[in-house]
RNA sequence: GCGCCCGUAGCUCAGUUGGAUAGAGCGUCUGACUACGAAUCAGAAGGCCGCAGGUUCGAGCCCUGCCGGGCGCACCA
């Protein structure tokens, strides 16, 4: 089934950010100002990072080191020397040397609590470009989806929200290619193996992507075998690139069909788009001429005449002279490369051309856009980027490249820096996931530990099979525990539990990292995945819907009008408040996961900073009771503590794609 | 052959861009539900960080070589 989801991000926590960064970004400055009196040290020598441990500080400078060197003595020396510098600086409560020579600062508690709990809107991040596109699934619109392009997709979205997040306009494009070659041998299956007439397509009501799947193997055997059916295929490809023809329909019907397919799909994971552009659209407006003619303008392609390349239009390869890419068969048709370069001048807005658009589809409040070749009625704009991020896997990084110099070459040096490809490794399969998907391997196959998921050869999950697993399972956890909840309820809640669990899994590995997908893995509810982090939340939640049932008052409020000074830091025992202290410093170490998120393209570390978040407040909340503490202060201190943990946890599942249901 | 990536606990993986005692989850073993929800929590065991050199105050991280595995190098995308 599809739930329509609604997205979490517009309601709770509008306000609350706050931030280590920030408090860093400040000290850094004055940590600078009386050392550089002194030494030669810039900003950058300035590194604050965490200490190891609690006891040795909050903060820890490691600059001593360096330093030592530089001025030939010894970095205990040092270091001491600049405690007597760094004396007296505002919000630090005492530094302290350590080790060989770290320079240790111990923030003072109370004023930051009360500093950071009091300004909530002030994070210290801001925007840094004019528009960032982000583009992403890209998956050719002639069979269903996998899981290698669950891993696109999550990747690319959670980018698109941490770019969002810091600040950032971004716009999400997902590329049909619509008239390219694995369209093409769907078309081919259904005239000439199928023998379906368009009307009978029209009537297929259940899974077109499915029987694509199916049908996309069989065809790619058939092709195999029947090398005199070539040419036939041949004639389809030509004639659904030229459009308007009885081909072109079919590739029309199936590339939309089945486009809707993965649409549905990714909305189940809570992934949605801006905008898509079709590659029949590209050929239809001729975009592809415009490039050409100004790469063959700018010398960056030329027309071979000899050795095996001869009669194509070729790049040399810049890091490569004895290579050449061909961008232009000898049979005068354009390779994806070549429509590449096209569309990514257009991202940038250097094509000097739009295409025309029309509405294709809502999720939530957001429409989603395809592009048209033809004039429509609807006066929209994409592209013009100022940077762009292409989410393709590793395997693509040559073709990728051959892009970016297309860019350069023709002196868009700019554009060419602010091309980014995001590669990632791809999704294998593990010989026991295989085995329960029944599939017959070759011998070859047979001999490896894993196995490259295939479209061609059918070999692969499907999406919609593994969501579906995961919310059959959740839905029997829900049912569990929650049996008075509507069935429709019910439903809900375990397609959030099915997305947190994909969405999580998909995450938590660092993108060169190989998955070797395993069903028990991406199955598992506990310890390290979705699920948990979800709980958490919504644990939180019902301990403030309990609060507000008693005392008629919402978390939010209590936390910005109830005054700080009712409860002095002091007060706590001292056990309570390191662990107080911990979770306040930990939680508000986010916005710099975030950042360094987007700076190293890595996702794991922010997932994993968001899993240890839950266990620190998991660990918290058993240890110290909230609503039944007597205590009335101690109380209201306990509760604004996790509700500011639980707008940090917000935050952080926010950008994973992971929703937050009431019960679960 | 050339290029890129990977090798860390029994298994799956992190490791903050060279910093302090290498961390999680799963699995195994102990313990905690008259509940702010046990999809949880507390604890234990488990490591020549593939191997060998080098760089330096300091190396899982950087350099070189080797071993093992993967992926690219199409007139496919």
């Amino acid at each position: 089934m599809r739930v329509k989801v609604q997205l979490v991000s517009q309601i709770n926590f509008v306000i609350i950010r706050i931030t280590m960064y920030q408090t860093k970004k400040i000290l850094r400055e004055k940590i600078e100002d009386r050392l550089k009196l002194e030494w030669p040290v810039t900003a950058e020598d300035i590194e604050l990072t965490s200490t190891p441990d609690e006891k040795l500080g909050d903060l820890a400078l490691s600059l001593a080191f360096p330093l030592a060197r530089k001025l030939r003595t010894n970095p205990r020396t040092i270091a001491a020397r600049a405690v007597e510098l760094l004396s007296g600086l505002e919000g630090v409560e005492r530094i302290e040397v350590a080790g060989g020579g770290y320079i240790n600062l111990f923030l003072d508690r109370q004023s930051f609590f009360d500093q950071k709990f009091k300004n909530l809107d002030r994070s210290g991040l801001e925007p840094e470009e004019k528009k960032i596109i982000v583009e992403h699934t890209n998956i050719n619109p002639n069979k269903a989806a996998h899981v290698g392009h669950l891993r696109n997709a999550c990747l690319g979205d959670t980018l698109a929200r941490c770019l969002r997040y810091k600040g950032e306009q971004v716009e999400v494009q997902n590329y049909i290619d619509d008239t390219g070659v694995q369209v093409v041998d769907v078309v081919f299956g259904l005239i000439e193996l199928e023998k379906k007439t368009l009307a009978e397509l029209e009537k297929m009501t259940d899974k077109f992507d499915y029987y694509c799947w199916d049908l996309y193997t069989r065809v790619s055997r058939y092709l195999a075998d029947h090398e005199s059916a070539r040419n036939r295929k041949a004639e389809i490809l030509k004639k659904i690139e030229h459009g308007q023809s009885p081909e072109a329909d079919y590739a029309y019907f199936v590339s939309r069909r089945i486009l809707r397919a993965h649409l549905a799909t990714m909305s189940r994971l809570d992934i949605t788009y801006d905008v898509l552009p079709c590659e029949s659209s590209i050929l239809r407006l001729k975009f592809w001429e415009k490039a050409f003619a100004r790469l063959k303008e700018a010398g960056a392609i030329y027309y071979s005449t000899e050795g095996e390349t001869a009669g194509c239009w070729v790049m040399k390869l810049e890091d490569n002279e004895e290579r050449e890419k061909i961008i232009v068969r000898s049979d005068g048709t354009l390779t994806y490369v070549g429509k590449d370069i096209a569309y990514q001048l257009w991202k940038f807005g250097l094509l000097g051309q739009d295409f025309y658009y029309e509405p294709f589809a809502t999720t939530g409040d957001r429409t989603i856009w395809i592009s048209s070749g033809e004039p429509t009625d609807y006066d929209v704009h994409f592209g013009g980027g100022s940077q762009v991020y292409n989410v393709i896997d590793v395997r693509q990084s040559y073709l990728q490249k051959v892009v970016v110099q297309g860019l350069r070459a023709l002196g868009y040096k700019q554009e060419a820096a602010k091309s980014i490809h995001f590669s990632y490794e791809m999704v294998a399969l593990s010989p026991r996931s295989l085995s329960e998907i029944k599939v017959e391997l070759s011998d070859e196959d047979k001999e490896r530990t894993f196995v490259e998921v295939s479209g061609r050869k059918g070999l692969g999950v499907k999406a919609d099979d593994l969501i579906d697993r995961l919310e059959e399972k959740a839905l029997a956890e829900v049912d569990k525990r929650n049996p008075d909840l509507k069935e429709a309820a019910k439903k809900l809640i375990a397609s959030q539990i099915a997305g947190s669990a994909v969405r999580y899994f998909m995450l938590k590995y660092a993108r060169n990292s190989l998955i070797v997908f395993d069903f028990d893995e991406a199955l598992n509810f506990e310890g390290e995945t979705g699920p948990y982090l979800q709980y958490t939340a919504v644990r939180l939640k019902s301990i403030f819907r309990k609060f507000e049932e008693k005392k008629g008052m919402t978390g939010q409020e209590l936390f910005t009008k109830v005054a700080d000074s009712q409860f002095d830091l002091s007060q706590l025992k001292p056990e309570e408040a390191r662990d107080f202290w911990e979770l306040v410093v930990y939680g508000s170490l986010l916005d710099e996961e975030v950042l360094r998120a987007i700076a190293t393209l890595e996702f794991a570390g922010l997932a994993k900073f968001t899993f240890n978040l839950c266990q620190k407040i998991n660990g918290y909340y058993h240890r110290y009771s909230v609503l039944a503490e007597q205590n009335e202060k101690l109380k209201t201190f306990r509760l604004k503590t996790i509700y500011f943990a639980h707008q940090r946890l917000n935050q952080a599942l926010d950008l994973l794609g992971i929703q937050v249901p009431d019960k679960m």
